[in-house]
DNA sequence: ATGAAAGCGCTAACAA
DNA sequence: TTGTTAGCGCTTTCAT
């Protein structure tokens, strides 16, 4: 691999020169910027852009760390996150912690050395606070730390405008599957939850405990929503709520005559779905986009305050999935 | 942020030492290392991951190219990814080229750069000689390229089995709705479904062209399938199978009554569809497991062979969405 | 507009 | 087992 000065040789300048080519070209009159882009291509040379980073302390990137790219969810996460990092010239490095907390500090380590900076998203463990100590360029998306920037969907409104969703239509039991326990966003529909209990007075969640946030925890739960005796649930995510409606139908129960369910995000799967699921909508890739404009907020010169925005709003979408309480 | 030589200060020993107690802690007797690790951990200290790659040339880190992560099929490639390079004590990098053609060199350049080595999946480009030449390590996923280890699927195969399948159900008008127009994939396609016809005289493939391979793109074909007058469909995978059927639906037409539907890759959103889609099935995570094992091969000392393996295999699932021609 | 010199932080010989 | 000595390829002052 021909290095920059290979190119140098060639063309009869400095290095200083050929780096300037590449980085800075208008500050290399015309005649030895054509010169020098030759002799590169003739050499086949191409900036080697560890180099560059270990010099500069820049890497034109930002990494994302997410739970499950296979979750639609965070796949439309990525989706906004490329998009408006592509528009400040950066490219996003993803990687999928897989659902496992613990090698979260180790891909967060693994990305903030070698990218711009990092979103870090819907983390299932606390982050470790050395890693936030050591000043590293960190937005939370769908949690919040002291400290750190984020953005965040209220979830517990989402939650409120379900459970109203459902008194409304006569439901009084509703069971609640929920996600990862350590997720704040779970925390957060728990919360809701409670809020909503609070205001009528009538009406019971039954908490039917933590699942994987995939299809099959959904479809693990169903079993245990029916003999509770709910007449509707509310279910995590729409992944999960598929496999919950999925399991209801192979036992012969009809949605929502027998049980209504709702979701929650809006992926593009509640819509495809056997029964068209009632969900939770979010501008996901919006939420992202707004990530990365945080990230470059907080790291250009001269603004050096955390931001941790409004929560990032949301609405409910009715859909054949629920129905009146029998 | 602390560097080697800090840390070297504050334990009394030589930088060397401390790049053992992180890089080869057996090399190092066990008193000097707690020390080292004690300095270490007292100043917040963190390898630089991109100095150490400068100088070893080694990142412990593969990169991944994938069309759009939105995609389910490029998520359980991703996955299958990330789990067999885990195994080998690699971190995956994920790009996502938002299904732009012209993206793919500069993004495949970028990962070359970061990793030791790179999976390039369904490239929507040929790719550039230039890149390929330079000697980078690069495993093809469904596609091939003289001078390129690859995996693929065998997706001719794949479309003669769909194709005799709805012949056997009656259908002799077939309708294919065509992917990405330069993919590798939409070409094998178009070849079995030609040999498809040399095996059935009184068989009519009638090829739609190419569409953007989402949702929308099924969607946009409906139409169009319909008015040929052909019974059943052949779509390019399942995302687009799965717009497809839902724009007839909206329509009024009832499937597979009216019209039958095939997809392609078996993705979770197949078998969770209104109407359940017949489609072949594929391991694709297996696959992705492959291509890392390819890679590796490829990068170990000894073997310097390209390695083009079988086609990889699969099989139709059929489900409800195909049925007797009317 | 261009060049010379000095490292970025680390690891890989080679010595001791 | 530990240390010394050289860089990896590039960018960045500071000159010219």
């Amino acid at each position: 691999m021909a290095t920059i000065h290979d190119v140098a040789a060639a063309a009869g300048v400095s290095t200083t020169t050929v780096s300037r080519v590449f980085g800075q070209p208008n500050q290399v009159i015309e005649s030895t910027r054509l010169r020098v882009q030759a002799a590169a291509s003739a050499l086949g040379y191409r900036p080697n852009r560890v180099a560059a980073l270990l010099r500069s302390g820049k890497t034109g990137t930002v990494g994302l760390l997410v739970p499950d790219l296979e979750n639609p969810y965070f796949a439309m996460i990525t989706k906004g996150v490329q998009a408006r990092a592509r528009e400040s010239g950066l490219t996003t490095f993803v990687v999928d912690s897989d659902e496992n907390a613990e090698r979260e500090p180790k891909f967060l380590q693994l990305l903030a050395t070698q990218t711009d900076g990092v979103l870090l998203c819907s983390p299932r463990a606390l982050i470790d606070d050395a890693a936030v100590a050591q000043g590293q360029n960190v937005v939370l998306v769908n949690s919040t730390l002291e400290g750190l920037s984020s953005v965040s969907v209220d979830y517990a409104t989402a939650m409120v405008k379900a459970a109203e969703h459902l008194y409304a239509l006569g439901h009084r039991h509703v069971a609640y599957v929920g996600g990862p326990q350590t997720s704040w966003s779970d925390k957060m529909r728990r919360k809701g939850l409670t809020a909503a209990m609070d205001q009528k007075a009538d009406l019971h969640i039954i908490d039917l405990g933590s699942f994987v946030p995939k299809v099959t925890g959904g479809a693990a739960a169903a079993d245990l929503a029916v003999a509770t005796g709910a007449t509707a649930s509310i279910v995590f995510n729409d992944l999960m709520a598929i496999g919950f409606m999925n399991r209801l139908t192979e036992r012969g129960l009809s949605i929502p005559a027998q049980m209504s369910v709702v979701g929650c995000d809006d992926t593009f799967v509640a819509q495809f779905a056997a029964v068209p699921l009632t969900t939770f909508h979010i501008d996901i890739s919006g939420m992202g986009a707004r990530a990365v404009d945080l990230l470059n907020q907080q790291t250009s010169p001269g603004n050096h305050s955390l931001v941790t925005g409004m929560p990032w709003p949301g609405e409910l979408v009715v859909r054949a999935s629920t129905g009146v309480a029998p």
